[in-house]
RNA sequence: GUCUCCUUCGUCUAGUGGUUAGGACAACGGGUUUUCAUCCCGUCAACGGGGGUUCAAUUCCCCCAGGAGAUGCCA
């Protein structure tokens, strides 16, 4: 059997760790089966429909690099792949089940719906949904609505005895008696626009999806859906549902657990390798060890039968650490583009950077990879060479053990030790060496002479290491930041 | 309320009718280091509960509990 599989999203808004897992999962299972991954665009939510979240649809699945092989923008033989494109289908399709008396038109108000609602409530039946007021109607009902121009839904006639079972790869088979079933769900609004079940319905077989994989939320109406292959004589597809993503807290993750949007993500700088290598990895795994997969690899080793049945949280700091993992192991000069415009947002580097900015970001990849874990967090670690704040409280000079004299002492010396030592060429090691001695000499730890040092030279605490930042930073404004700090200290023993 | 699904360390997970129940993140503690990181080492930590079946159950069966989802002219 050719593969050919969906991610079918409505766009209503931002693209979000679950849908994009849902969209992965389907991708790699086409992938690896050498079948189809196609891209369905659901707006039949008028509604909630957005221009830009269809485009942050593109976006996304673009940065991510998931190309699909037929759909929006690229084509293919079963389009459009828009559904609101593909309006007079559903329309035909519902009313051929009204003329085969699967289906029924119905006139019934939202206000006396909510009427319905409301009393089932009150009144804590088990029975609840539609009262199939309109099931039965005459000719002349009908004709009395459609005179006083009220636009009718039309409504699927789920049968009330028996019950429907469908299978799911992960879960076997479930069964559902009829009667629990949501009573006649409406298949066509009154817009004239169908619900995602006749949508859906319609458009997988009209696709020829031969699995559909989509989150778990969608199984109690996977009978009503087997209901409706069965009205229309076809043959549905093989169901995969999808554990869903979850928060910290075991509900549906959400705006409130913290950033959902793919966007969001890319905004704070993590790259498309680590949440994909991630968002795969809630709820699915290969062997339970291995960790670090390629999209390629994926694309090869993805089974469906690994997909788990319950729902996983999604951790922010593994993704964090995953992201941080892959900084470290990308090349410096695509690091260094992937930063650039990070460094330009903080006003560090013109919006059309020169070379000698650009050598610079390069050459600031070093020491700046291993300390970052997203990528905007280059801009606080390099910030002491492009704004200049010096630390005026002596007592950020000062290191655990030493004190103010021996502070300023360490300072002054280390200096001078240091600007002759950069003025002479000396190795690095040989005046970490003389460093040391003055520290003995002085009687503190080392880091009681280092310490006023990277304060003065980085205006921090916490910097790249010491001779990176004189290296980054030029000896010149290197020595004009040791003289300041030394009358700082001064002034103030 | 009703229906459906799920249940191994805090989290993601591996695993088997007999294992010291494995790995990773997190946390904690060490080591390396001039700070912060990186890196390395270690510690803590799980089979939801109750019944069966069995010589033996985390693993098979039943019940319960807990969690989640559905119950929309949203998907």
């Amino acid at each position: 059997m050719d593969v050919r599989v969906r991610y079918a999203p409505s766009p209503t808004g931002l693209q979000h760790i679950g849908g994009v897992r849902t969209a992965l999962f389907n991708y790699f299972f086409a992938k690896s089966q050498g079948g189809k991954f196609i891209l369905r665009v659901e707006d039949t939510d008028r509604e909630r429909y957005t221009e830009e979240s269809l485009q942050d649809l593109y976006d996304t699945l673009d940065w991510l690099n998931v190309k699909w092989d037929e759909g929006p923008v690229v084509g293919g033989d079963y389009g459009p792949y828009i559904q609101s494109e593909r309006f007079e289908l559903y329309k035909k399709y519902a009313e051929k089940l009204v003329e085969d008396g699967k289906a029924y038109y119905c006139y019934c108000s939202s206000e006396r719906l909510e009427k319905v609602r409301q009393e089932q409530i009150a009144a804590k039946s088990d029975y609840q949904g539609y009262d199939r007021h309109c099931a039965n109607l005459t000719e002349e009902e009908r004709a009395e609505y459609e005179k006083a121009g009220i636009k009718p839904v039309i409504r699927l006639r789920v049968p009330r005895e028996g019950k429907t079972t469908f299978h799911d790869v992960l879960m076997g088979d479930i069964t559902r008696k009829n009667k629990d079933i949501s009573p006649d769900p409406i298949l066509l609004k009154s817009d004239g626009f169908p619900t995602y079940h006749l949508a859906n319905v319609i458009d997988d077989h009209m696709m020829g999806i031969t699995h559909v994989m989509r989150a778990q939320e969608w199984i109690p109406t996977g009978p009503l859906h087997i209901i409706l292959y069965e009205a229309f004589g076809w043959e549905p597809p093989i169901y995969c549902h999808l554990p869903m993503v979850m928060g910290k807290d075991g509900q549906k993750l959400s705006k409130r657990h913290g950033s959902t949007s793919v966007r969001d993500f890319r905004a704070k700088g993590y790259l498309p390798e680590a949440i994909l290598n991630y968002v795969t990895l809630v709820g699915w795994s290969l062997d339970g060890s291995t960790e670090f997969f390629t999209k390629e690899e994926l694309e090869k080793c993805f089974k469906m039968e690994n997909i788990h049945k319950a729902p996983g949280v999604f951790d922010y700091k593994k993704l964090e650490w995953f992201n941080g993992q892959y900084i470290r192991a990308t090349e410096n000069d695509r690091l260094a583009e992937l930063c650039m415009p990070y460094l330009q947002e903080a006003g560090f580097i013109s919006a059309d950077p020169t070379e000698e900015e650009k050598a610079l970001v390069l050459n600031l990849m070093g020491p700046v990879k291993e300390r970052m874990k997203v990528l905007s967090d280059c801009v606080p670690l390099t910030a002491f060479l492009f704004k200049d704040e010096p630390v005026t409280d002596p007592a950020v000079y000062i290191a655990k053990g030493s004190d103010i004299a021996k502070t300023a002492a360490a300072l002054e010396k280390g200096t001078a030790i240091l600007l002759e030592g950069l003025k002479n060429g000396e190795e690095e090691s040989v005046i970490e060496e003389k460093l040391a001695e003055l520290s003995k000499e002085l009687e503190i730890k080392v880091n009681g002479v280092f310490q006023p040092i990277r304060v003065a030279i980085t205006n921090s605490t916490v910097s790249l290491p010491l001779f990176d930042s004189i290296r980054l930073l030029g000896n010149e404004t290197t020595a004009a930041r040791l003289e300041r700090a030394i009358k700082v200290l001064k002034e103030n023993n």
